[in-house]
DNA sequence: GGCCGCATGTAATCTGTTACATGATTCT
DNA sequence: AGAATCATGTAACAGATTACATGCGGCC
């Protein structure tokens, strides 16, 4: 019962999503990161790092968990989502990201949890990144155009950072081309 | 006299080249870093960050200190590159950046600090740096095409890389267009 | 009077990584 | 016999961030 403040959106959002579809262990999520394939291919979490993560869930009230008996082994602590929870992981999911450092990792995960929730959701996603980008466009190409002839390096700068939202961009129409193709795996 | 082991190629080697050209004291490095223009674009680096590092710096020998009293402040520290500063300075910047997290703050540094240095060590940069990119390009471009039809994600993440790739080869030609342009700002 | 610039840092805190610990079972 | 898998973590250390501390001079 910790006063419900969530400074939002941060990575360790990104677990709620394997909740989501059902509840599971901590085990069982780092088998999954742990893979070269999905999103163990962009996000790599330590085992104990990945516990901490989860008890700090718990903490803050996102999730609460239940002990599963077995037989010769520990048990196994599944984590439920709370309605708080849901809402968390619906909110992280569902907004663009921001800035450039955040976007490989951040946006790549948004886009597997969102896939995963269906085309409706993952459409609305990239339409908002995609205006999320373009902003950020603008910005850098104007900074670079204000830079071009006086400030060289300046200028390499924000060149460098248009190329990359360019490319941003036309990868995210690839995503949407690709999107209907709804498949079981992957 | 700690015994010379430099893990290779880490950040504050960025540092040596605020050195290079002529000794300076910490506030004035922080303050070209706090601009936005320059290397402030890319690199920020908070005030008790910096003296720590330049601490780092002076332990491992990489620069060596001499105090310059003033009226009514306290003394600046002057550091001054040694010969394995120098040394260490030179085997950074000339050397490209591996993986893709590093490109954005580290070449730019890089090739912040290669301008100043001349057009030869810049251009040779710039070439290893597109030889490293492409290396990497394919390896992108070969995982992306395998997984084409059957995981729809990991094919996504790939293409992902190999946009921002080809993004980062065509700005290094704009790069090397805008070489021989030497002004003495920026 | 209060804030900014100059110029240096230390101390406390938060975050992340590495190493260690348990204990039965199955694989080589 | 030795290693890996399952399933949980704790403890120690390293790195980074935030807050705090000093002390004078000039600006509004």
């Amino acid at each position: 019962m910790s006063p419900m403040v969530s400074s939002p959106l941060t990575t360790e959002h990104a677990l709620l999503g394997f909740l989501y579809q059902q509840p599971t262990h901590g085990y069982e999520i780092h088998r999954r990161l742990s893979d070269s394939e999905g999103l163990g291919l962009v996000w790599h979490v330590k085992q104990n790092k990945l516990y901490a993560l989860l008890a700090k869930l718990e903490h803050k009230g996102f999730v609460t968990t239940e002990l599963e008996p077995q037989d010769n082994r520990p048990p196994r602590k599944i984590f439920h989502l709370t309605e708080a929870g849901r809402q968390a992981f619906l909110t992280w999911v569902q907004s663009p990201v921001r800035h450039g450092r955040k976007l490989r990792l951040d946006f790549l995960a948004k886009l597997y949890f969102a896939r995963r929730e269906g085309q409706t959701i993952t459409q609305q996603l990239i339409e908002e990144q995609r205006t999320a980008c373009r902003t950020w466009l603008d910005e850098e190409y104007a900074q670079a155009e204000a830079m071009r002839d006086t400030h060289p390096y300046d200028w390499l700068v924000h060149e460098f950072r248009v190329g990359q939202i360019k490319a941003m961009l036309n990868w995210l129409d690839t995503c949407q081309e690709v999107l209907p193709v709804v498949t079981p795996k992957g």
